[in-house]
RNA sequence: GCGGCUGUAGCUCAGUGGUAGAGCACUCGGUUGUGGUCCGAGUUGUCGUGGGUUCGAUCCCCAUCAGCCGCCCCA
């Protein structure tokens, strides 16, 4: 080693993140929550390797993903062995090769929970990483599939993120929709370049009105096409007054019944029932948290019915923070058998930064301490050691300081780290406990076989 | 992958063609067993990287990399 030591500046990679304590304790809180409202619904958890076959992943044509390949750094020029290695890019897909690889020892329908990283290459920006968490269940059953779940799903995401730390201000709204009712309408209307119109519909909200219309008449719609695409994605409406709403687009518009074939027609009267039936059940959910938008279409091309986005209701430009839908045959390229599902899943980073930016979290503790035990002198340590694990034994979290330094340099390292308590062990033998509360201030003689925190002390701390 | 902007201490940022500063943070101190405030002292930089112009560049030019924002796409 010179003299001059070289440093390399450290340096996190953009779109990777990762959290001061303070902050990754807020984060372990939303995964324990999420875990609990997902189990309350009796899904089990299951976690995928990081790592599947690249085959895997592309099985349902997902080309265009930026995905990540894997490779050695020590391998042979012409060795390729590794270059079939890719990570994951969403937990859907994994799911669906789990699920065709384990069937005989599943029982269906299905209900799993996946709180997992997924890596895409893309360009991060505010709200999209590279490496971030996703937070899904999903219901997979054998050839059928009860509609009921569709509803189910957008029912526990409520519950969820409603809960959820910091978010009580916020408001969000889940979006449901049913692909089969404006591809039905397409192919009705004898549109043949259905993704293309979609692309347009899933941004209609965020070009407006006017640029779709020009964007879709570019396409070679025709005025009649473009109306009435253009009205039927337009329809927004609660739970309890899509019905109507539906109903009386078809019957003003008795286009439908007269043109396409009658799968087409099929197709979308099918839609309108399915999401009239989920969005029936919803109707017990709060006022604006849950609404039919037909807008919503969903670039991947794997959902085949009910598609659910969700957005903060005062920054929709933000993306979606919790997404998926209905596949009827995603599992389809790794078994011979109809495995349809249905799935969800929360964009917990996407979701979790910007409250995190928004400065919504309670981030004065650094530490899961709630108890820092002072060290008086050595004299005083078993002493203080025996105090520190009669607590623990009664559930608080201690610290036992380190050395046996200044009080002052104790005090302020419990400050520092946001520990709400201070417990003062005898410095001499003969001399009681004390505890000082470090949010008010007040001091108290304690003993540790009972000592409690009080009530508004415990508030205090906690706030 | 395409377009725009930015790159100076751990962080937020000043600054000048003649080899750099502030605030915050951090460390120590303001004596005996008590934090947050205040006061004092101190530590910290290949001025993103490589090349060019120049007697001389952190400052000008070119390239490159990285970051941010928008597009595409999406959680």
């Amino acid at each position: 080693m010179s003299k001059e030591k070289k440093i390399y500046k450290p340096k996190s990679v953009s779109g990777f993140p990762e959290w001061l304590p303070e902050v990754r304790r807020v984060e372990q809180q939303w995964f324990d929550h999420i875990r609990r409202v997902f189990e309350s619904y009796g899904f089990c958890s299951i976690e995928t390797p990081s790592i599947e076959e690249l085959d895997v992943l592309r099985a349902k044509g997902e080309v265009d993903k930026e995905i990540y390949v894997l490779e050695r750094l020590h391998k042979e020029e012409d060795d390729d062995s590794d270059a079939r290695l890719a990570l994951h890019f969403d937990q859907t897909v994994p799911l669906a090769r789990y699920v065709a690889q384990h069937f005989n020892d599943l029982i269906f329908p299905f209900k799993r929970y996946q709180m997992q990283r997924v890596w895409r290459g893309e360009r991060p920006q505010a709200g999209r990483f590279r490496e971030f968490y996703q937070c899904d269940i999903d219901v997979i059953n054998v050839d059928a599939l009860p509609l009921h779940f569709d509803a189910e799903m957008p029912a526990i995401i409520w519950e969820v993120l409603n809960d959820l730390p910091g978010m009580e201000g916020e408001n969000i709204q889940l979006r449901v929709s049913n692909r089969k009712i404006l591809i039905g309408m397409c192919e009705c209307l004898g549109i043949t370049n259905i993704v293309e119109v979609t692309r347009i519909i899933d941004k209609l909200e965020k070009i407006g009105e006017q640029d779709a219309y020009a964007d879709l008449l570019e396409l070679g719609l025709n005025d009649e096409q473009l109306a009435l695409i253009i009205e039927i994605s337009s329809i927004k409406s609660s739970p309890s007054e899509i019905s109507g709403l539906l109903r009386d687009f078809i019957a003003r518009n008795d286009v439908i019944a007269r043109s396409g074939s009658d799968e087409a027609i099929q197709t979308f009267n099918g839609g309108v029932a399915e999401l009239e039936t989920v969005m029936d059940q919803l109707k017990h959910l709060p006022e604006d948290a849950v609404i039919a938008d037909l807008s919503i279409v969903r670039g991947l091309d794997y959902y085949t019915g009910t598609v659910y986005e969700t957005v903060f209701t005062d920054d929709p430009g933000y993306g979606s923070i919790c997404s998926g839908g209905r596949y009827d045959d995603l599992a389809g390229s790794y078994i011979n058998k109809a495995l349809p599902g249905v799935g969800i899943s929360i964009g917990f980073s996407r979701l979790f930064d910007r409250l995190r930016q928004k400065g919504a979290f309670d981030v004065t503790r650094k530490s899961a301490a709630d108890i820092l035990m002072v060290l008086p002198n050595e004299e005083q340590r078993a002493a203080a050691a025996e105090t520190a694990r009669t607590l623990r034994e009664r559930g608080y979290n201690v610290e036992l300081y380190h050395a046996a330094q200044k009080i002052k340099k104790q005090m302020s390292y419990a400050e520092r780290k946001g520990i709400p308590y201070v417990w003062f062990p005898p410095f001499e033998a003969g001399q009681d406990h004390e505890v000082k509360c470090m949010e008010t201030g007040g001091q108290t003689k304690a003993d540790p076989q009972n000592w409690e925190p009080r009530k508004e002390e415990r508030d205090a701390a906690v706030a």
